[in-house]
DNA sequence: GTCTATACTCGGATAGAC
DNA sequence: GTCTATCCGAGTATAGAC
């Protein structure tokens, strides 16, 4: 989407994405935003009455967008593998579009975590059934080993996500040894994870 | 290490660590982090001219520290499966004493990637081998199968670091769910990854 | 709605006494 | 070495013209 082609209020609102994305709260400079929207920072205020205002747009938005992807485990017509595979698919590519998704948010949520709190009660009221509870049933019925839920969980996303969050110090170790880097290989890497998952669940 | 006990400039840099860890270079603020140490701004300046070089020291430390956990791929006495295994037990031990090292790193870097290059450099030239040889050797000589040491690397940092990284999101996630969730229950951890790379490593 | 010019505030930095 | 008082710039926010 070409910034020039829509209304100011859009035009801000990306702006203020791009910048917040990548310096954080405190980092990010209304002046910086006005310049990537290609408007003078009275707009800013005209349009979101102050710096705390516009973030919360941005941060809400993204927050949302993150845990929408976690809806597919709701979805009781797919098997419980079906369901994996297909959010290792969906929240890799999602992070391949948003690159410093996870990485926005976690900084901000580390930083401010009383703020967080309220905030994902608003979003979570969600008709999404969490992978926990579907898991637990699943071991109950014998269909899968039983294993920690919890654990399972985390590695799940830690597989997932973390090659997107730690990419510029990834990019340097990888240096070091001679191997080129590109941003994580997507089908290797949700191979890789498919993989995991499969050993794990499988009796 | 109670910070009255030792010299003004140990519990300024200790108290700098604090500070900067939660809140970032632009986050984190001069009075706080004297107030931290029970002095007044002005020492601050007195022991290191300017915040930047305060950040710098914290920084420095934080990041020298992080890649010293590594220098057990080289130990050429051991197995690589041993090398890994307590990789991951040190690691983990690590992450466990200063849960914040990685954001505080990853964030760091990831709002200023230009400054981070040098500085890694200045690091990295240690003896320590790169994981990634040491697995194309054994890749090699046929000990383990024919994996991709890049991916394996990255699952391998992401199962051990993410964790921490995330567990504030975690504790929503897993809230939703009624489970309680401490920390990361490190024997647990440990062992699930361990599982990962014998099951990856394993003919 | 959009701009320029300006006011206000916060916080990093310094001067200077002790 | 440590303090109090003060300065000064950067950056947010507002007034007011168009």
């Amino acid at each position: 989407m070409k910034l020039a082609d829509v209304n100011t209020e859009e035009r801000i609102l990306e702006a203020a994405k791009k910048v917040f994305m990548k310096y954080g709260l405190y980092g990010a400079r209304m002046q910086d935003i006005a310049d990537t929207a290609g408007i003078n920072k009275a707009l800013l205020h005209y349009y979101f009455r102050n710096k705390e205002k516009l973030f919360d747009h941005v941060f809400d938005g993204a927050l949302s967008k993150y845990f929408q992807q976690m809806e597919v485990f709701s979805d009781k017509s797919l098997p419980l593998i079906e369901r994996i595979n297909r959010y290792i698919d969906q929240m890799i590519d999602f992070l391949t579009e948003y690159p410093q998704m996870s990485i926005f948010i976690i900084k901000e949520i580390s930083t401010n975590p009383e703020l967080f709190h309220d905030k994902v009660h608003k979003i979570k009221n969600h008709k999404s059934t969490s992978l926990i509870a579907v898991l637990k049933e699943s071991i109950e019925l014998k269909e899968i080993p039983d294993i920690d839920p919890v654990i399972f969980l985390m590695n799940l996303h830690s597989l997932c996500a973390y090659p997107f969050v730690a990419s510029p110090i990834f990019k340097v170790i990888i240096e070091k040894s001679k191997t080129t880097w590109s941003d994580p290989n997507n089908e290797k890497h949700k191979q890789s994870v498919k993989e995991f998952v499969a050993f794990k669940l499988s009796n």
